[in-house]
DNA sequence: ATGTTATTTGGTAATATAAGCAAACAAGCA
DNA sequence: TGCTTGTTTGCTTATATTACCAAATAACAT
């Protein structure tokens, strides 16, 4: 094993886990969009405000998203733009593999 | 909370688990290179086969690599092509946030 | 001052993931 | 038959993740 290409695998894994969540896909799709304060993905969501809010700091820490305090809110942006092409993959993955479940049964 | 975006949502968190780990991702990236045989794998992580079994099998689950059986080998590849523009994504991340802590130092 | 919006910390409880080991099982090769 | 190569299951142990609740703290607005 290669330890230099091992711990770059590795610190792609972290960022990579902190995108590997069903709330946190939503909320980078809903970010796609254009940016939202904390108290829009409460409601979207229907957590509380502080699981809602340790969902965001992850995808922050890991440099996802971006902050943007104006007034009384918190605004956040997505910050890594290529996520959306990344997203897309996923989404044809996805089609790929229902097209194989699917030709099973004929 | 839309159900069905949460519910596609979910099933691209899915895809994403299977890759989100530094094994994984490191297989992925070996196989990007070329296709390889599960007793390579075995060599170059140095876990043993249960493991890297268990691995891969998870990838070939996730729809992200495919098996081809020759001999007394089998062979995995690469099956979702965009992978390699997904992990380039990732890197561009990694730099960005590097720089930002290097900037706060100065 | 008070209310709104948000973050962070601490605690509990449930669930998921991971690694290694052992062993059973299967397929191809000599 | 025996060897190599894999897969799968069962088991144990360790660690990570998640959700929710409560409470402290902070910034801004009225």
């Amino acid at each position: 094993m290669k330890d230099t290409n091992m711990a770059l695998s590795g610190a792609k894994a972290e960022i990579l886990k902190a995108l590997a969540h069903q709330t946190r896909i939503y909320m980078v799709e809903e970010l796609a969009k254009g940016e939202k304060c904390v108290c829009e993905f409460v409601e979207l969501i229907g957590s509380d405000f502080s699981t809602v809010s340790k969902h965001l700091s992850i995808l922050k820490n890991a440099g996802l998203v971006q902050v943007d305090k104006r007034g009384q809110k918190v605004f956040y942006s997505l910050k890594a733009i290529c996520l959306t092409g990344f997203l897309s993959c996923i989404e044809t993955i996805i089609k790929s593999n229902l097209e194989e479940q699917n030709s099973m049964f004929k």
